[in-house]
DNA sequence: AGCATATGTCAGCCTTGTTGACATTCCAAG
DNA sequence: CTTGGAATGTCAACAAGGCTGACATATGCT
């Protein structure tokens, strides 16, 4: 395509662009991915839910009362598949969906207590590896990783992400 | 858990380990990770492939010769699940499987000259994104993006990337 | 009144993961 | 040389969770 080697001359200051790196950034991330996902998927696999309910609880504890279609939004999913996980979810009494008031049409969701105590359960192991990997790598190396994860967004996506870290 | 707030005194020495700092971490994570994996599945939706036979198509072509076994351990799959994708693969004559010539129980994995052009078509899509987040963010950041990434790898995954790495 | 929007639901399909069972081939230890 | 175990392949069945398409309902807006 392009840029297969640094251009000679340039020293150092490009050799991260190279096909090499770049391919050992896209492994990186295949293997990282793997590890973010290893310990909710364990508890998640003891309940007979899968990574689609864990998602859905995430961003419905992140922002309380948000829409179903809000949610399909962030989510980037069919309302079709959503809606299969919702409604185990309400069935089960982890996620409370009330009519809208403004607008009767919306139906705003709410964790229940026992959702909150799933996410609380998910997110900490969640948050256990991601504090040891943060702590291991060192402050200047969580604001790299930061800026390149945003870098790798599609633009919408990244309006969603910052708008949720700008609201929290 | 534990560490719900970095600890009074401390400064900001720390502040990147508060819970809120680590869900942003978490989203980040989720967000990037679709917009890794966007340009890939646009070109594979055509071609009735899925991320399965991405995968296999990188690694056979980053360790041309592996053998199935080797492609389980690294991709984390069964068996099962890798020969369904391997052999529409062989099939469609973009991957050549050779028995090994020690052991002729091994079969041994190739890229054909049309897997190798599946394989550049992906590839390049996928470090396009690469290379215009890491040249966004720089090279410090970079640096960091690697850190924690190999940081939040299981150790088994993270010997398998350094593996990778330094043969290349 | 009529169109658009938000949501839910049914049916069916695909990919990709799983488990279990079993055959084949081959290496290596007894 | 026989036998056990390892590596591989294959068949069958199943589940999660994506997708599309079609349709119903309630509501809001013009």
């Amino acid at each position: 395509m392009s840029e297969t080697r640094a251009p000679q001359g340039f020293g150092e200051s490009l050799l991260y662009l190279t096909d090499e790196q770049l391919r050992q950034g896209i492994e990186a991330m295949f293997f990282a991915y793997r590890g973010f996902t290893a310990d909710p998927d364990r508890i998640l696999d003891d309940l007979a839910y899968g990574r689609a309910h864990h998602r859905a609880v995430h961003f419905i504890n992140r922002a309380p009362g948000t829409t179903v279609n809000n949610l399909l939004a962030i989510l980037g999913v069919t309302k079709q598949s959503l809606n299969r996980v919702l409604r185990s979810l309400i069935e089960d009494g982890l996620v409370e969906s009330r009519v809208g008031t403004a607008d009767k049409r919306e139906r705003h969701l709410y964790l229940t207590e026992r959702g909150k105590a799933l996410e609380t359960r998910l997110s900490d192991a969640q948050r256990a590896r991601m504090r040891a990997a943060f702590r291991e790598a060192g402050p200047e190396a969580v604001s790299g990783f930061r800026q390149v994860l945003e870098a790798m967004m599609d633009p919408d996506m990244r309006r969603a992400y910052t708008r949720l870290r700008d609201n929290g």
